[in-house]
DNA sequence: GTGAAAGCGCTAACAC
DNA sequence: GTGTTAGCGCTTTCAC
């Protein structure tokens, strides 16, 4: 095994270089109040000149406070986690916190339930005095520190930032359905996905709630893609009986919708109106004629992210649960039905 | 200052339970040899029953390996680290590593010059056993793991990756010449920026090399924004003598090229040649007649991390610095000057 | 005001 | 094979 030779620094060199007791570096490090100003001083500068820092690993064993806030997200590189992420950056820039994103290579771990659970304890009651977890299960998850949970699947005992899939697909579905449209076809998400489960039950509540039937044929399987949101949307307009509009799941499907009727030589929004639900606000932004429901997931990531902060402040929630809503965005307005 | 009474599970009490002392836990945890299986199935039995995770922070502190793989970043949410982070991600996915991305929010220790290195003991030779830094000078930096610099400003002794900002404006510039432009406008991006720096020179070293003049009219200070590159364009359609063809900085100056270029009536590609410079693909993607020179800084960061782990397994490296190319994307061939 | 000493949870000699 | 022991770098009583 490798030796002691670590090389760093460590608070035994800057006491040694002071000619002073390690203890006394250790006070001035966490500003105590009773070190002599002079002591002080000449402290500081050696730490300074040395370009010490005391070791995370060693601090956080010791003592509770680390002031680190701890992320945890099963894959760094998928687009929700990403769009956090901007939102998170945006909370902690100019506090006092660090920030540290945990996220394991191993599938094994990750794979099998429980993962959660396991990077939690890494974390918690280690280096992070604080925990924002993302990830649909937050069931059998136990912290002792202050933990948000993330848009989780079912929100129990944990403070929550949920976001507001339902709602904003009926907010979409009103406004079609207020323009006159009767069969409105809908672009499923991944499979699976709570989002995509969540986005499918407002388009059929809103039906209902309006009296219209809910065509199966209308509803077709996506996967978030644009590929597949343009071959769903080629099986809907080849219907016998095609819809007048159609709802995709996410910015990427209803990029195809527009495809595939631009490619149909459907003009839009003259003969199909087509809204998408935006987590990202960008890809469909560069579409004109398209109308989204914003679904700010940055803005989750900060309000998770302040939640936590007062939690870790010793502050309550005025609401263990906040919902993000959504936003209807209306470029060009979608064509109305006489 | 808080208590010992962290309710949380330790070594200690997963001895006790399985009736054997620290050590053999530790030996298991660790998978050593010297086990009798007997002993080993029931530690590893309890440990799953009662959920137990080592300490990452006292872990770290014993030994030197931890498997983990240390992100350092000035900005969690900034565009180049969020397109980096899914290379990262995909490059650990599936091995042993486990990654801890980590990002400060205290300005004050992140804005004078030397945070990097702050931050970097912090990690390196505490919790990390191999890091990777994203930032722009990487000089006065000193690790004691292996260390790899993400397109740092200029390379020194550490292993690297450098982004081909010049060398894909050079490329952009040549096909553009080949075609027989000889206005070509430049719209650049951050000020400060290498990146933009180095694009700039690309534009104006490929200028040189074809012997063709370098008018300053033809520069526009852009910022890597869509608003910016609308109005930059303007100034440029506008000039008495105006280019033929544009190069934009990025992909956003690239879609405000089109807005502007729209607006004033102006057909692309027939009346005038766009080119953008793209480290997300994804914005210009979805532009139709937009060439752009693709840098995938997901690629960099997949790169990197490879990089990376090869050195923590001690191996060493074929190359110490690896520059990753660009690749010139012709979605519909700009226009031809006789 | 400052130093000595006892651990935090864990690993790695070293004994048996 | 397994237990005992000495720390890793730090914080925190408790003396002085």
């Amino acid at each position: 095994m490798m030796k002691r030779t670590k090389n760093s620094l460590t608070i035994r060199d800057v006491a040694e270089a002071c000619e002073v007791s390690i203890s006394t570096v250790s006070r001035v490090l966490n500003e105590k109040a009773d070190v002599s100003s002079e002591t002080y001083e000449k402290v500081r500068r050696v730490i300074a000149e040395m370009g010490y820092t005391s070791s995370l690993a060693a601090t956080s064993m010791r003592s509770r406070r680390t002031n680190v806030i701890g992320v945890l997200v099963v894959d760094l590189g998928d687009p929700f986690s990403l769009e956090l992420f901007k939102g998170i950056g945006k909370a902690i820039y100019g506090t006092e916190y660090d920030l540290i994103v945990y996220c394991s290579g191993r599938i094994a771990a990750t794979a099998q339930s429980g993962w959660e659970r396991w990077h939690l304890s890494r974390l918690d009651g280690s280096i992070a005095d604080g925990v924002l977890v993302v990830t649909p299960t937050t069931e059998d998850l136990t912290a002792i520190s202050p933990l948000v949970a993330v848009d989780p699947h079912e929100h129990n005992i944990f403070p929550a930032v949920l976001s507001a899939n339902r709602e904003g697909a009926i907010a979409v579905m009103e406004y079609l359905i207020s323009l006159g449209h009767r069969r409105i076809g809908f672009i499923a998400g991944r499979q699976g996905l709570v989002s995509s489960n969540r986005r499918q039950q407002g388009y059929i509540d809103a039906l209902e709630q309006a009296g219209l039937p809910v065509d199966p044929a209308l509803i077709q399987p996506g996967d978030y893609t644009r590929e597949t949101g343009f071959r769903c949307t080629q099986n809907l307009l080849t219907l016998p009986d095609p819809p007048t509009a159609i709802f995709a799941a996410n910015d990427q499907s209803a990029l195809g919708v527009i495809d595939a009727a631009c490619e149909a030589g459907w003009h839009i929004p003259g003969d199909l109106s087509v809204v998408g639900f935006d987590n990202t606000p960008q890809a469909a932004r560069s579409m004109p004629g398209l109308t989204t429901v914003d679904q700010s997931v940055s803005e989750m990531g900060y309000i998770a992210t302040t939640m936590l902060i007062k939690l870790m402040q010793g502050k309550s929630l005025d609401e263990p649960v906040c919902k993000v809503p959504t936003q209807l965005v209306i470029r060009d307005s979608c064509q109305c039905i006489a």
